[in-house]
RNA sequence: CGCGGGGUAGAGCAGCUGGUAGCUCGUCGGGCUCAUAACCCGGAGGUCGUUGGUUCGAAUCCUUCCCCCGCAA
């Protein structure tokens, strides 16, 4: 029987606490937990996914606002666990905290480290076009991700899969590679793998600053761009006078002619826009300010666009 | 009381300095074409989100409530 401080934030991570619930050899000592901010319409508090499963399931819940003043690590000798697991926490530990457990710290990243370190992994192995990506269990270390590896599962990014849909896939790919990293921690055969760091690439927290759709770049890019941001931050791009969401998105005709950004066809099949490399993509769901999302053929139904002569910016 | 946008025919919108409603698509019927995401003719379909009020008269002005969306993460 493992006893389990466990740490975590969002859905993904939910689900590796869920996981660890139903595990018949892990006790759950406690969790932790962002602090709760308001949110949403109305700003009213929520929950976190992982604090709303751990309420529901009789687990204590501890959320300090800060990692390194002491209250963190006095509560995690308090808990004092066998090993502490973090799962897309979204804060960073310090040493006191990582190294405490007789197992140290186990984190579940969803990338195949070293590739990926940091914030968004999901997101960026989508954004650039990866054909297979995974989720990668590792021994915390005090540099964030650069922990030694235990086991890693691939699993190939579907053309057209969003960031959204990946994570979801990945979220139970992570918590089923946890249940077998901790047993075989407990067993004393799991490994320990160091990472090469000369491979190591690093990837920052999305913001809005990256949604604008650049009709240069090649329809690959554009298309990955906007599958890739969703659920969220969601590429935008400026058709007339209004900036429309883009959520949906196909590869159009070879299109040689026009100059990117140009809409060269808009009817039921949607928006086909040129873009780079002389190709083009074709916009099959978008939402206008203040509108919910919709079909490309739906909103051209109230707002006329001329093909040939409107431009995407 | 965090800020803002919106609820009008099946869908997307216009109308909103007041006089009982219009556009595009879809749909139904007919026609044209070798053919088409094409075109032509005709028809059906809306108590303009809800409550109360102002007015001779409100989708259009004020008010109550409900619902949706964006910002923020």
């Amino acid at each position: 029987m493992l006893k389990v401080l466990f740490m975590g934030t969002p859905d993904f991570a939910a689900e590796s606490l869920k996981a660890l619930i139903n595990d018949e050899n892990c006790e759950i000592a406690g969790v932790f937990t962002k602090p709760d901010r308001p949110s949403g319409r109305g700003m009213s508090m929520v929950f976190s996914p992982v604090k709303q499963l751990a309420l529901d399931n009789g687990i204590p819940v501890f959320q300090p606002p800060k990692m390194r003043d002491g209250t963190a690590a006095a509560i995690v000798r308090d808990v004092d666990p066998d090993i502490i697991v973090v799962v897309a926490f979204g804060r960073i530990l310090p040493d006191e905290i990582i190294y405490y457990p007789k197992y140290g710290s186990v984190n579940i990243h969803a990338s195949l480290l070293p590739k990926y370190r940091g914030s968004s992994p999901i997101q960026w192995s989508v954004i650039n076009g990866d054909a297979v990506t995974g989720v990668t269990s590792m021994y915390m270390a005090t540099e964030m991700d650069t922990g030694d590896t235990i086991y890693s599962v691939e699993t190939p990014i579907g053309e057209f899969e969003t960031s959204g849909e990946l994570s979801d896939r990945l979220k139970v790919m992570g918590a089923e590679l946890l249940i077998r990293t901790l047993r075989d921690i407990e067993e004393g055969k799991a490994p320990r793998i160091p990472q090469e760091n000369s491979k190591a690439t690093y990837v920052s927290m999305l913001d809005k600053s990256i949604c604008p759709i650049d009709w240069n770049e090649p329809a690959r890019t554009i298309i990955k761009k906007i599958y890739g941001l969703q659920p969220w931050p969601v590429a935008v791009t400026v058709l007339g006078e209004r900036e429309l969401k883009i959520y949906s998105a196909d590869y159009g005709k070879k299109n040689e002619g026009s100059d990117p950004g140009t809409v060269i066809r808009a009817d039921s099949a949607g928006i086909e826009v040129a873009c780079g490399s002389g190709e083009s993509v074709i916009i099959k769901e978008l939402q206008a300010p203040g509108k919910k999302r919709m079909t490309a053929s739906a909103y051209l139904n109230g707002c006329r666009i001329i093909a040939g002569k409107d431009k995407c910016h």
